[in-house]
DNA sequence: ACGTCAGTACGACTTCTGTCGTACGATCCG
DNA sequence: CGGATCGTACGACAGAAGTCGTACTGACGT
C-alpha cells in the first residue's frame, strides 16, 4: 500500500519547510537530488531502523518533496524538483545548496 | 532577559527550516519582511497569549532567523536578511516569496 | 510451493512542541 | 511613588513527532 501525494497546487509550505527541518529528511533529499530514482533500501545508511524510515518516507510524500511509486518488490523515490520549483522558485535549490554547504549534521545518514 | 543568538557561522540549516515551518512563525517573519524593526506586541494578532507568542520568538531567535532586541520596555523585532542570506542565500527570498503567493495559513495571526 | 527480500502497518514508548495561566521584572508616566 | 504596560519565566498540559520491535503483505527466484 502506497500513501498519498499532493497535487502540486496542494503542496503548502509549511509542510515542506517542516519536512525538511530534520538532518534526516535533508539527507534523503541530498541523496535524491542527484536524480533519478532510488530505491527506499539505497538512500540512507543500513543502521535505521525501516521502520524508522517508512516514517520518515510518509513525512516527505505527504508533504509533498519526494515521489514513491512500486516498482516489483521495491519503492522507487524521486524528489519532486518540478512541482516543487513551480511552486516554490527556487526554495528547493537555496535548501541543496545550504546543505552541501554543511553537510556534518546529515553525514552521519549517508549509505 | 533576553535569550541567545546563534553567530551567523553557527545557524544551522535544519534550525532554520524548522523555524519556518510553522505556520505563525512564517507570519511573523512575513511582517518584519518589510524591514526596519517592529516590537514584539505589534507583529501579530492581539489574541494570542503573550506567554505563546515569547516562545515563538525563542524558536526564531535560537535558530537565527531574527533578532530581538531591548529598547526601554519593548522589545524590538528584526529580520536577520543579511546574515541569512549571506549564510544560504536566496532562502529567505523563496520563503517570503512562497508565504505571499498563498498566505491563506497565514493570514489568521496577522495583527 | 517455499523461502527470501523490500517495504509497510501497527503498537509502544520517549521526547519535543505548542498553548495557556499565572507570577514576575523592568520601564515608563502621571 | 504608584499604577499601567511590555515582555519573560515557570509550570502544566495535550498532542505531535521520532524511534524501534514485531508482524505482515506482496513480489521475486529457485
Amino acid at each position: 500500500m502506497i500513501g498519498h501525494h499532493p497535487e502540486p497546487d496542494q503542496i503548502k509550505l509549511e509542510n515542506v519547510l517542516t519536512a525538511l527541518g530534520h538532518p534526516m529528511r535533508l539527507a534523503i533529499v541530498r541523496e535524491l537530488a542527484g536524480g533519478g530514482e532510488r530505491a527506499c533500501g539505497t538512500v540512507l545508511s543500513k543502521e535505521i531502523a525501516k521502520s524508522t524510515l517508512t516514517h520518515h518516507w510518509r513525512v516527505l510524500r505527504d508533504s509533498g518533496v519526494i515521489r514513491q511509486r512500486p516498482s516489483g518488490r521495491e519503492h522507487l523515490l524521486s524528489l519532486r524538483r518540478e512541482d516543487l520549483e513551480q511552486r516554490f522558485p527556487g526554495l528547493l535549490d537555496s535548501v541543496l545548496a545550504g546543505v552541501e554547504s554543511d553537510p556534518e549534521s546529515v553525514d552521519r545518514y549517508a549509505p
